[in-house]
DNA sequence: TTGCTCCTCACGTCACGTGAGGTGGC
DNA sequence: TTGCTCCTCACGTCACGTGAGGTGGC
């Protein structure tokens, strides 16, 4: 005739926890002793055992008061639908484990693998550590906003990294950080970057995917709050939306 | 500009949630409109994956409010301290699964492996239901009571289903199963099971590993309780670990 | 007008944990 | 006597969810 503390030390778990699995009918209460003590036979021990290990399997308090009186059938059939959601669970932690594992590095951490290897290839380009970090928050939001576009233009730019005057004009977008817009080259590098685009679009024939007018705003307004400079070239890539949505 | 919904939408969290993030600090408030309705930039929706991609590893709210705004140095730490919680977590998961892999038996559900073989070479030995579920009972009190002990134990009781002497006593106290203790077998069958324990523990010089007095007298009313005629013949098990205790 | 979203409380849930204030056993 | 365990409330925690009762936008 053991005491809740012993009880709880066999089975690993707390006294408050037994005195819980009690308050739901888990765990029938014993009979007293004396001094108003709770005394446990061998038989609360081993249905304490089976409580807790369904309950670490993640199984709710309340389905294990079933599972512990149901029949072999529905037994079979509650375990396999545990079994479907401790894998989806193992599942789900090895994906975050995987974004864990680059590094720690917050670059790397909120992205996937794709935006994280264009991310070094900008660094590995000469990029500033601003650009980098507009360029990860501009993909985080287009991956959650529009997952499908936002993997076709994460292509699309990777491919641009080929063109070397694609990278320039990156770099001098770049330098333009912090520079005010109404700056006298402001015009020049958009022009020339207009270009650029319009240059390739005709010739590749590249149709860029639609975008409901709501999300390209927002996602328009997130490269606006990196730079003050920014928006007036970011205008011209808007505009080249907008024809496209309306043809 | 965008509305709760549409934000809880992108990011993969509901409106409750968000509101929630809200109330701990987590993701500032937005400005509101004129109906009073909250509404979120782009700004928000970044913070706001982030936010989740750390609830989702599991990491607590209150930690997730000092990460965003943590150094790399610690972000690094912090994040390799996360993936140490996370892999203990798949570890655990691992385990649960594995059990609830040996095919949803509830037999072999909450015992170890060795326990779940051993149990399936009674049953090929003819024991009957019964006595499978007291055995499976005892050995999950004994594994939760004396660990070191039972491993111990079941590997003596594992060998000693090679001995035919052994096999044939068993099978008679399964059949004793529900007889009254007052049955006339019971002192002979007692006194030959006891003959056989002698001569096995004499002949082969085992020691018994000693076992706390209070825990022995849980695991034998733990047999007690599977049928009435037993008791009888376990007593005398119950003196031999007597008197090994006292030499 | 209808249905949908949004708002603010306040309380609920899940599986316990914490702590107060007190008693019992060695 | 001291320290440990046990007892019963009652309230706290974590991360939200539920639902009431109401307003605003197409």
């Amino acid at each position: 005739m053991i005491t809740i503390g012993q009880l709880a030390t066999y089975a690993g778990v707390t006294t408050k926890a037994v005195r819980h699995y009690h308050s739901r009918g888990l765990l029938p209460e014993p009979e007293r002793d004396s001094a108003r003590y709770r005394r446990y036979t061998a038989r609360h021990t081993i249905d304490l055992v089976k409580i807790k290990t369904l309950a670490r399997a993640g199984v709710p308090l309340a389905r294990i008061k079933d599972l512990l009186t149901a029949d072999s059938v529905r037994f079979d059939d509650a375990v396999a639908e545990i079994d479907r959601d401790v894998r989806h669970r193992i599942k789900e932690l090895q994906t975050v484990r995987k974004r864990l594992a680059q590094l720690g590095n917050p670059e790397r951490l909120f992205v996937p693998t794709a935006v994280a290897e264009f991310l070094d290839r900008l660094r590995d380009l000469g990029a500033s550590e601003h650009m980098l970090r507009s360029e990860r928050d501009v993909w985080i939001l287009l991956h959650a906003v529009a997952p499908e576009q936002a993997r076709y233009w994460l292509a699309d730019k990777c491919a641009s990294l080929a063109d070397p005057h694609f990278c320039e004009l990156y770099l001098e977008h770049d330098a333009f950080y912090g520079r005010s817009p109404t700056d006298r080259q402001t015009g020049d590098l958009a022009a020339r970057t207009r270009e650029w685009i319009v240059a390739r679009q005709t010739g590749s024939g590249i149709a860029w995917p639609a975008l409901d007018p709501a999300i390209a705003l927002l996602v328009t307004s997130a490269s606006d709050m990196s730079s003050p400079a920014w928006p007036q070239v970011v205008e011209f890539v808007r505009c080249l939306y907008y024809a496209d949505n309306a043809a």
